[in-house]
DNA sequence: ACGGGTGTCACG
DNA sequence: TCGTGACAC
């Protein structure tokens, strides 16, 4: 048996560091209420999808949690333990729950934790805190002075105490500072806990949200902290008081040890608390499982874990799915298309915001699904993840999406007798599918003013009937090698499954109930379509065109796709050059990546410094690294483009050769 | 036929 | 590298 995914052990870090973790009370209903305020004090849960047995509740307010609501009941018994409770719906776009409302309000609280110190978004609702040197400066600034000016409200804390038993508990931060036989260590984690009862007030007074949270010396012990006086409080967990606390610790409590590896740990070796794994040698759990996970439980047991807190508050993927459970699967490719289509919709509008807010952009585009082949007895197969590079643009995504799907269901069929034609299919059914977009980085300085022109130039609705680029694209053949995706796929078109389906594809009209099963796909609508016009623009188009594609080609750090490579059908252009010819900007991580390399290729000298004032400090900083050096490239002849659309600016923002 | 929808990470 | 599996909320 091999135990994956456990995080690799890391050696403590020799200064002592406070680190807090910060959770969100019942977030989504917090969330639900501050938009209904109404709502507010009463038993309230947040429901998805409830046609079904009331809905699947994802959030419970701790009012509902007294008459014994749980998450994971359906709407109906949450009912039945408790009639007068509120079920408040999940928002639906595109047929499916829509979390955005939660995730916009998570970033709102992240913005306001984030003011001190490093910051991890480790989910929508929970953040780690690396408080280490506020504390330090902090300390050394005043130190007794500052505990005589803070608020009474700041010193409330929960200190857990060194006996295992008697858990007693200091609830003033002041006192439990002043003590006489206060370590070092314990000062720091007090200076902490001030600085995070100020945060959480700060979070309450502008976001209406309460929060709990953990203090302690590392991420495993603030996390386990923060969950252990809920809701709107916290606890601080000084050194003197980890043995204690892991004695007794059922070991399922321990994050990580949730699932499988925790089961295992209980049947195979008889542990059931944190505590009886001290009595192992660490060469024992690494033999049974695995050099890191052994390591890092024997770690874990004496409440060591080295896990930095990662700078990061922005996600580092989107992601988009539904669940068609049972009797919902999806049969038929029509059908399967159609909810692509949906879920990329989605998806590149929520890569749109992520490049508007924070001027980054995905490279990947990976598509998931789960399914059935009810003939084989092996009922729910494994379905195959595919990716490939991304590109912009709504239509471009859908596209590529079923390409990845075609290509995947291929595979999963396997070599079978597959006689699939049509929408008959050999029983199989997509019980579930997601998209999602990763590998996301720092969009090179100037991408902004690149989209925004071939935005300018799209027609403004992107639900009206906007099939002219969509025709086009479709139009296009797949060159023999533009069928090859750069990660090897071969992703042409499985054509006796989905070719009769493919030549309806525009004349459907948009239904109501995107029952994609019964009337032909509903929507597939041009996104950013010029972009991918211009992309795809074969050697019939304008030479104007042809040149705007160039510049989409050379100037978007986005990957013309693997899959149909219309640099090929664009002779007579330089639109490959080598390396020696300009000078690349990219990452310094990925200089080793050649891939990427090739698609980023400004002029290091010619771009306009103003446009990086425009990015996110955080990401400034990283573009500036870039810019260094800047190495004379060779006299060459150059296209200059003007961007129109940009009024603010006068000045051409690239040149292109 | 179901907690659903998302997200992260280690490993081969 | 990509794809998988595990885990979490």
């Amino acid at each position: 048996r091999r135990w994956r995914r456990m995080p690799v052990a890391r050696p403590e870090p020799s200064d002592a560091r406070v680190i807090a973790h910060v959770d969100m009370d019942c977030f989504y209903v917090q969330v639900e209420q501050r938009e209904r305020p109404e709502l507010r004090g009463l038993p309230t849960a947040v429901v998805q999808y409830n046609s079904w047995k009331g809905g699947g509740l994802i959030a419970v307010s701790y009012e509902a949690r007294k008459y014994g609501v749980k998450r994971s009941m359906r709407g109906d018994e949450a009912k039945k333990v408790c009639p007068q409770i509120q079920l408040v719906q999940v928002p639906v776009a595109r047929g499916k729950a829509d979390l955005n409302l939660y995730r916009n309000a998570g970033s709102e609280v992240v913005s306001i934790l984030s003011r001190k110190g490093r910051c991890e978004r480790a989910s929508i609702d929970e953040v780690y805190l690396d408080l280490t040197d506020a504390v330090e400066t902090m300390l050394s600034e005043n130190p007794a002075e500052t505990l005589e000016a803070v608020d009474d409200e700041v010193l409330k804390s929960h200190v857990l105490g060194p006996d295992e038993d008697e858990r007693k508990e200091v609830e003033n931060v002041r006192e439990w500072f002043c003590r006489s036989s206060a370590e070092h260590r314990d000062k720091l984690l007090a200076c902490g806990a001030i600085i995070v009862a100020d945060l959480r007030m700060q979070v309450l007074k502008e976001t209406q949200f309460t929060c709990s949270a953990g203090i302690a010396h590392n991420k495993m012990l603030a996390k386990l902290a923060s969950g252990m006086n809920k809701p709107a409080q916290q606890t601080v967990v000084p050194f003197s008081s980890v043995k204690g606390l892991l004695a007794s610790l059922p070991i399922k409590k321990m994050k990580q040890l949730g699932g499988k590896l925790g089961n295992s740990l209980q049947s195979d070796l008889g542990v059931n608390t944190v505590g009886d794994l001290l009595q192992f040698p660490e060469e024992k759990l690494q033999e049974r499982y695995g050099i890191n996970t052994g390591a890092w439980l024997w770690n874990i047991s004496r409440g060591i874990s080295g896990d930095e807190v990662e700078g990061r508050t922005l996600p580092k993927s989107h992601g988009c799915g539904k669940n068609f459970p049972g009797p919902q699967a999806l049969r038929t490719i029509t059908s399967v298309q159609g909810w692509l289509n949906d879920l990329c919709e989605e998806l590149s509008e929520r890569l749109q915001s992520d490049f508007d807010q924070n001027k980054r952009v995905a490279h990947t585009l990976t598509l998931h699904a789960r399914a059935y082949k009810s003939d084989d007895s092996d009922s729910q197969r494994k379905f195959p993840s595919k990716s490939c590079p991304l590109r912009y643009g709504t239509a471009k995504i859908q596209e590529d999406a079923l390409k990845l799907f075609n290509s995947a269901l291929r595979d999963f069929l396997g070599s079978h007798r597959g006689e699939t034609q049509g929408n008959l299919n050999n029983g199989w059914g997509v019980t579930a599918l997601s998209v999602s977009a990763s590998k996301i980085l720092a969009a090179p300085p100037g991408t902004g003013s690149i989209l925004r022109f071939f935005h300018s130039c799209e027609p403004s609705s992107s639900s009206s009937k906007q099939n002219f680029s969509n025709i086009v694209q479709d139009s296009i053949p797949l060159s023999p090698s533009g069928s090859v995706s750069s990660s090897g796929l071969n992703l042409a078109e499985p054509q006796q499954i989905s070719s009769a389906e493919e030549a309806k594809i525009n004349c459907g009209s948009p239904t109501l109930n995107r029952d994609y099963q019964k009337r032909e796909n509903s929507k597939y609508k041009g996104g950013c379509s010029i972009l991918g016009f211009l992309q795809d623009s074969k050697p019939s188009c304008s030479s104007s065109k042809r040149e705007c594609a160039e510049i989409a080609q050379e100037a978007l750090p986005v990957p013309s796709s693997g899959i149909e490579d219309c640099t090929e059908q664009n002779p007579g252009l330089p639109l490959k050059r080598s390396p020696e010819e300009v000078n690349r900007v990219s990452p310094p991580s990925l200089d080793h990546n050649q891939q990427r390399r090739e698609m980023w290729t400004y002029k290091v000298d010619e771009i306009d410094p103003s446009v990086i004032d425009e990015l996110p400090p955080e990401i400034q900083e990283e573009v500036r690294g870039w810019l260094r050096p800047p190495k004379r490239a060779n006299p060459v002849k150059r296209v200059t483009l003007f961007t129109q659309c940009d009024a603010r600016r006068s000045r051409p923002l690239f040149k292109f050769e």
